[in-house]
DNA sequence: ATTATCTATAGATCTATAGATAATGC
DNA sequence: ATTATCTATAGATCTATAGATAATGC
């Protein structure tokens, strides 16, 4: 007989390599069957969005994780690791995104500035823990999150662009773009700022349509629903693309 | 000879009660005559907008504003009064303009909605330091500072009040009231996005005016051109208001 | 005497490392 | 033998308090 199956089916305990955890899995949070890694992500994922990121000790991740503090580093270099991953994985879909749009010359720049909104702030509203808020941690101007920062100004940038390609910017003053680009792009990260008052959104596609015509009212472009519709098709085109691809991503991030 | 000038005519240094500092005030920063407390709320200010606020020691803001770690608590109980104090001026001066301005009742909605979005945006754009960010510290969360968040709260409403009373408000979906608010809320918070990640603003007038001008686009008032003006004159209005009366605020904290 | 600072430090953290240990794998 | 954890702790913080001290005010 050939290697016995890898994943256990999920109807014992998955006996794992290594000296047992003492600390049990505190109940709710994290998912049991789920990787210590994963853990410790969902639980830095948590505590960092509320709490902040110096004000989480290494000692609550890993309570939350449900092992002990020491063990965090083996498997992850240094508290600043797991922001960075956490950082990585909110920025990345996005980004991609907003670079596969921008190459998309037959859709009208109206269609793709609404895409791109929707894309976005679906993901931003979506996620669970407002991943987002990690964007607005203080401590994420330190230099070793610099590239996290330079992904996230790509993708400002790729607003700034969109919009630039829109018919209604021919009308605006001189300076007027960058201006609207920051309203813009502040109308969609707003969604990051109602999650952190409120409760999680309640219906996440029908809020980031809501910001993607949002964002098209802002750029006062005309003519939105012939837009909106491409725009859709857009959205559509790529997550069919994706879902194709060997997503970068795991599964549990889509929704 | 009666009392003597209580305040020296500041060509000499101004000789304190007091043990004299031993630590230099490092250039820059801080005015060389300010109040010891207005020097450790200009150090936070700076260093909490930029670091964060569990991020920032005690020792780094006693240092910047010139004095030993130990001497705050002379000016401040402790580290979280600090931040309360920031938190207070910051808020303040648009929640009275809020107030002010919803039982205007003269007014237009829309108008009374431009101005507040007016002068709030200039608030969060013409304050040093990003004043504005400080709501976004995950540390304000912490119940010490639901006084702040819950005065935050109350702006957030007067948004939705004035929204709620425009002519465009009646052709929102159900739900939508909600919804567009967060969209108008979140636009002007852009502000202070837009200042984490660029330099300051360099025009908070005409910024803080395109503001309130997408606020309009976003609600779907048309008419925006009239609604500009009327709002105009409140904003106008209240600054020869509270110039007359005893402004809680201190001077500096106006521009 | 009062004021505003200083020095020194207690006590409580917090991150990361060293080295031991209890499982499985072969 | 390898893996994934554990216990224990070094060394570096950080906040707030205790008590001394160097000015001015009267």
């Amino acid at each position: 007989m050939p290697t016995a199956a890898k994943e256990s089916p999920a109807d014992r305990p998955k006996r794992r390599v290594g000296r047992p955890r003492v600390a049990p899995e505190p109940g709710g949070g994290t998912a049991q069957a789920a990787e210590p890694r994963d853990q410790l992500l969902a639980a830095a994922a948590e505590l960092f969005t509320v709490q902040g990121y110096t004000a989480t000790s290494t000692r609550a991740i890993t309570a939350k994780a449900g092992m002990r503090q020491a063990s965090m580093y083996y498997h992850f270099p240094s508290k600043e690791a797991l922001l960075s991953s956490l950082l990585e994985t909110t920025v990345a879909p996005s980004l991609e995104f907003a670079e596969w749009a921008l190459a998309e010359q037959d859709a009208s720049a109206e269609a793709r500035l609404w895409a791109l909104a929707r894309i976005d702030a679906a993901q931003l509203a979506g996620a669970e823990h407002n991943l987002g808020a990690l964007y607005l941690l203080p401590e994420v101007r330190q230099e070793v999150f610099a590239p996290f920062r330079e992904m996230r100004e790509r993708l400002r940038e790729s607003y700034r662009e969109l919009l630039g390609r829109t018919a209604a910017a021919l009308d605006y003053p001189p300076g007027g773009l960058a201006q609207r680009a920051d309203l813009v792009f502040g109308l969609v990260e707003g969604v990051i700022l109602a999650r952190m008052e409120h409760a999680p959104v309640a219906d996440p596609a029908t809020y980031s349509a809501g910001v993607a015509d949002g964002v098209l009212r802002l750029a006062e472009c005309g003519r939105l629903a012939a837009a909106r519709t491409q725009g859709r098709r857009l959205c559509a085109d790529w997550v069919g693309r994706s879902e194709h691809l060997p997503s970068s991503t795991p599964a549990k991030d889509r929704q």
